[in-house]
RNA sequence: GCCCCCAUAGCCCAAUCGGCAGAGGCAGGCGACUUAAAAUCGCUUCAGUCAGGGUUCGAGUCCCUGUGGGGGCACCA
């Protein structure tokens, strides 16, 4: 029918225009964009609709320019899944907003001289253009940004009630400092030592600073990953782990000659404690600086030099593991609480101050850093833990073939490797013979008896900064007055309003641009009257997302930041979507305020995001795409190129999602092509919309039910690479049905076009729609309810059984799929290449799990 | 140093319960259409699953060891 005059795809068609014979992306984004515009199908404002619901939400974009292909990767995977569970009978919420505070604008502004909020908001609408065409299935109408003052109020709130429970607390204290950006970081936002941002080395600097105190709640947020194993990555989950890094062990009490306080140690070895020769602290902590004040003039002179060679030390060599152990020995002493010894007292910077208590019990026989510190320093080295012993069960260790009474003693002083393997005791008194799990057990039990000490845990993760000296970010709603101190802004005096950017001075400066708007920073005390200032930090942007997803549920309400009744229905999130380079910071940010908002009771819930799909990066070449590198795949680009449906396809085939897709394997024209093969099965259809399926060709039918049957568990399992291979061998069929086989006008083949339609509509919504309408059916596509199989097409006629002999395929039959175990074997067995194969040997057993295959097993 | 993940065709990737290694795509080859080429369409070649052991009637799949690659944490006591 359309081998005639081969028409040319016109790119110039506008809406309405007659269907152009051949594929044309153009045409067809053209003609259905501006229907959906008018149709608005993903709206989720009806209270009345009684279907179970599912909120499907993708990590909302920064907007720093257009999108790029990974917010494409990202929102077209994200729009698979809510696409799908509408198609299951789901009511689905997927909403769309923009993080849109942030230093990005703040830099683009002071190099252009510029408001950042101007940029930000020409940038959001820029990508707005964008996601039109792309065409996610969102509910626009929720849309939000966190720049907004509708928004950041509700930040704002978050704040206070944070502070109301204790849980926003100032503090000044060695903060990491990124001297480029001239603004403190988040520990999270440190990587090797470097800003997270923008690369350069981060110091540390003595500053007072806002942190939420998230240490609280660090038991929590690893107990709870337990809840979402199976549905988050087993990667995400174990980073949330050893970011938190919990550790038990004891605190044990030493008492200090000349202090009347004890100090406090934490070890995971409290087996050791008779292998304590010495003791380290933190050179940078105040109890260092207290120690050596009481000690000999000789002595202060020494740590004061050594202090500032301390911290002259950038952060990079700090954390280099193949530094020389450094100290300075203190002149004081330490009581070991089981022993009575006298312990000398040092200080070296291999102890971290704001770890435990800055202080650590040093056991050089059993601690690899202690042993490279007492052998750079001659202290002594006492074994307490003989390894040699087998705890339980162990295999004795042989040598020369003999098995020894005793092996030879080691001496790790000499060896220079310190003994962490398990082992009993020695040298301790009344708990020699113990192994060590019992001895960790029993010596902490006895401190405890004692008062010396207790079980305890640490952690890895420490308070998170909040508080940044920069401009474009929600301000911290607290008013400091001399005579009240810190005070909150009323929450009826929400929002605290960022002054216009005009007339300040944004440059980088280590203090917040803030504190120059003078009208705005003098304030009157709200609990006083007298004169105050207004808190001069922002939040760190990390504090706005933290809560976005509840923010959606309620977007326009101004009386509150989200309404519980809203969050009972919708949240927790079903399904989120997102890069892993969050898995940690916004993650565990997020987790932290939900715990807190529960804890408060304004939700009921305590983990935001029941799963997590994380998809991998668009790379080009094998490499990140950069400009510098010029390996830059433009999003604008490849959508003007291909179009938004062949953009989809191809990223949702290319790989599994978490895996990185090179855009260099890939090959957005071959799912043009296929695009266009599925579109031309509608165009050539013939029969109409209410011809008999069940009439129509089994072999088709067959396939497009097993389809039908398969795709859902695919699609649940992120399987999209394999559903949309599936899909295509869906359409080859079809082609050769049309082609070689019963022809267009087969009901089947009627049957298999709606089908690959209404599938489509997962992928490539545009050409799904094309073909849904060209099939006489209206729109919209996405509406249709996923087609139930019938089982009984799913069930094969002949099944192919394979006949092995000693787990060799030597023949195949065709047989029923309900065929007896015995009268497989019997047809097996008479099978002239299974006899000759068997031979003359004897077989020792056969094998039948029928239909699929039976095996002989023959002996020689 | 500790912990985790991965390895299937030239390339990207499939392979429900352990049961015929191949669904799909890219690239390659051949052919059709074309004056020719591109585009398009049709047909088609290609591996025995990183290596070595083990369990099993049977292993890509389970277990152990190693190699290669990726990731997290790391002077955290």
């Amino acid at each position: 029918m359309s081998e005639s005059t081969p028409s040319v795809a016109s790119t110039d068609a506008g809406a309405g225009a007659v269907a152009p014979d051949r594929y044309d992306f153009q045409a067809i984004q053209d003609k259905w964009l501006p229907i959906w515009d008018e149709m608005k199908p993903f709206r989720t404002d009806d209270e009345s609709d009684t279907r179970p619901r599912k909120y499907v939400l993708d990590m909302f974009p920064y907007p720093s320019g257009d999108l790029h292909m990974g917010h494409a990767e990202a929102f077209g995977l994200g729009d698979v899944v809510a696409r799908y569970w509408r198609q299951q009978g789901f009511n689905v919420l997927h909403p769309i907003g923009w993080d849109s505070f942030g230093l990005p604008a703040e830099n683009a502004a002071i190099k252009r001289g510029i408001d950042p909020r101007g940029w930000t908001y020409d940038n959001i609408d820029q990508q707005k253009r964008s996601f039109r065409t792309y065409a996610p299935s969102f509910d626009w109408d929720r849309e939000l940004h966190t720049s907004d003052e509708e928004y950041y109020r509700w930040t704002q709130w978050i704040f206070l009630k944070l502070y109301e429970k204790g849980l926003a607390y100032r503090k000044a204290s060695q903060v990491n400092w990124c001297p480029n950006d001239q603004t403190v970081l988040a520990n999270e936002q440190v990587v090797d030592g470097r800003c997270e941002r923008c690369g350069h080395l981060v110091t540390k600097k003595k500053l007072t600073q806002w942190y939420f105190r998230i240490t609280d709640y660090a038991d929590r947020l690893i107990d709870d990953l337990n809840q979402l194993e199976g549905k988050w990555p087993t990667k995400v989950l174990s980073m949330q782990k050893n970011w938190i890094g919990r550790s038990t062990g004891a605190d044990v009490q030493f008492t200090i000659e000349g202090r009347s306080e004890p100090i406090s140690v934490y070890t995971t070895r409290p087996d050791t404690l008779y292998g304590v020769t010495f003791m380290v602290v933190a050179p940078d902590s105040d109890l260092a600086a207290e120690l050596a004040s009481g000690s000999t003039p000789e002595v202060r002179m020494a740590f004061q030099d050594y202090l500032e060679k301390v911290q002259g030390t950038s952060e990079i060599d700090r954390l280099s593991t193949e530094r020389e152990k450094t100290g300075v020995f203190l002149d004081r002493y330490a009581k070991n609480p089981l022993t009575g010894e006298r312990i000398p007292i040092w200080a070296a910077d291999y102890v971290l101050s704001d770890y435990g208590t800055g202080a650590v019990m040093a056991v050089p026989a059993h601690d690899q850093r202690d042993l490279d510190f007492a052998r750079a320093f001659d202290l002594p080295v006492r074994v307490v833990v003989d390894v040699n012993q087998p705890v339980t069960g162990a295999i004795p260790v042989l040598v020369d073939g003999e098995l020894p009474d005793d092996l030879p003693p080691v001496d790790p002083k000499q060896t220079g490797e310190a003994l962490t393997g398990t082992g009993r005791l020695i040298n301790s008194g009344p708990f020699d013979g113990l192994s060590k799990n019992n001895a960790i057990k029993k010596i902490t039990e006895a401190l405890a008896g004692s008062g010396l000490g207790k079980s305890a845990k640490n952690y890895r993760l420490r308070d998170w900064l909040v508080s940044r000296q920069r401009y474009w970010g929600a301000p911290i709603p607290i008013i400091h007055c001399e005579a009240c101190g810190e005070v909150p802004v009323p929450l009826d005096q929400l929002p605290v309003a960022l002054p216009a950017a005009d007339g300040l001075d944004l440059q980088p400066k280590g203090t917040s641009p803030l504190g120059a708007a003078e009208d705005w920073i003098n304030v009157a005390c709200p609990s006083c009257g007298g004169p105050a200032q207004r808190d001069s930090d922002t939040m760190d942007t990390f504090v706005d997302s933290s809560w976005y997803y509840l923010r959606f549920l309620s977007a326009k309400d101004a009386t509150q930041p989200f309404d519980k009744k809203q969050a009972e229905k919708w949240a927790p999130i079903d399904q989120y979507v997102g890069g892993v380079e969050h898995a940690i910071l916004h993650l565990l940010y997020s987790r932290f305020i939900t715990k807190v908002l529960f804890d408060l009771d304004y939700l009921s819930f305590t983990e935001p995001f029941t799963s997590l799909l994380n998809q991998g990066m668009v790379l080009m070449d094998g490499a990140k795409m950069s400009k510098s590198k010029g390996n830059l795949v433009e999003f604008a680009d490849e959508l003007k190129k291909y179009g938004a449906d062949a953009l989809r396809v191809t990223l949702a085939f290319a790989s599994p999602p978490e895996d990185d897709i090179d855009w260099a394997d890939v090959s957005p024209a071959g799912s043009s092509k296929f695009l266009a093969r599925a579109w031309r099965i509608a165009q050539d259809v013939t029969s109409s919309p209410d011809v008999v399926w069940k009439n129509g060709d089994q072999a088709l039918r067959r396939q497009t039910h097993r389809f039908l049957a398969d795709a859902p568990g695919l699609v649940e399992s992120y399987k999209f690479n394999v559903v949309v291979a599936r899909l295509m061998e869906l359409v080859n069929v079809t082609r050769k049905t049309i082609d070689t086989g019963p022809g267009a006008g087969d009901p089947a083949v009627r049957e298999a076009a709606e089908v690959i339609a209404m599938a489509l509509n997962l992928f490539a919504p545009y050409t799904a729609e094309d073909m849904w309408n060209m099939l006489g059916y209206e729109a919209t596509v996405a509406a249709t309810q996923w087609r139930k199989a019938d089982p009984t097409l799913l069930v094969e006629e002949k099944v192919t059984c394979v006949v092995q002999v000693n787990g060799k395929v030597r023949d195949r039959l065709e047989v029923s799929p309900r065929i007896d175990g015995a009268e497989l074997e019997k047809l097996a067995r008479a099978l002239p290449s299974i006899v000759k194969a068997v031979g003359d040997r004897e077989i020792a057993n056969v094998i039948v799990r029928a239909p699929r295959v039976v095996n002989i097993a023959v002996k020689g």
